[in-house]
DNA sequence: TTTGAATGAAACGGAACCGAAACAATTAGC
DNA sequence: GCTAATTGTTTCGGTTCCGTTTCATTCAAA
């Protein structure tokens, strides 16, 4: 059975998520940071700056300055590629894993607080 | 029954979400932005300054600047308070309603997608 | 009426981000 | 080997955002 939303209901689940977000003390992720870093830790590696680009339908810059960020926030890591010294393999970290997953967390307490 | 997600479909909710905003040519908000629009169109009037720096535990200032440059892209208006003119008092605009609108249709949309 | 409190905006320096273009490093093709 | 293509980064000028502080306006209380 897939997951069926009431307009409001998607609108309040959003509303908290973005509250909570704000909210927290944690560093607040711009739109692109984060659809990089969801893409990064839900889709299947490797990944790299080209891959991320096309994915998101952004330049290659907007991706190596957000990976700078998140990089100096120790959200992600970049390494050379061995078999092709072009390419940077981005590879997910601890404390990146621990940010997603509180924002999954996140997100199920405050669907579980919308009204019928 | 309240809306209950497991954490993959949460974060992949989320990814999609993000993916469809940096991709839609529809000029990106600021998580910060998004909590103070949504608030407006979701919670009830009156708003204020004073009031949205303290739903979102901000300062004034964050509230004045995302109100100048939401205001200009009409998403929202602002008006003196007419009883206390020290108060500025927040309104929806077609233009907002329609933004909001459409980011409800985008998750309504990314969560009947996911997989069981 | 005059002093103090409250509200929102403006000023300030610093940081991050943007799009576009130019750049070095590496690989592929001939 | 040598040219061309690919990859990711850097640079440029400009814009936006940030936190903090300061300011102008308005209201309230004595």
């Amino acid at each position: 059975m897939p997951i069926a939303l009431r307009p409001s209901q998607s609108l309040r689940l959003l509303q908290q998520f973005t509250l909570s977000e704000v909210r927290d003390d944690a560093p607040d992720l711009t739109l692109r940071q984060m659809a990089i870093l969801l893409t990064i830790y839900l889709d299947p590696p490797p990944h790299t700056v080209r891959g991320l680009a096309a994915r998101l339908g952004v330049s290659k810059p907007v991706i190596t300055r957000a990976l700078d960020t998140m990089g100096a926030l120790k959200l992600v890591s970049r390494h050379r590629d061995q078999l092709d010294k072009r390419n940077v393999l981005i590879r997910r970290t601890v404390e990146g894993a621990l940010y997603v997953e509180r924002l999954g967390d996140a997100i199920i307490a405050k669907a579980m607080e919308l009204p019928i």
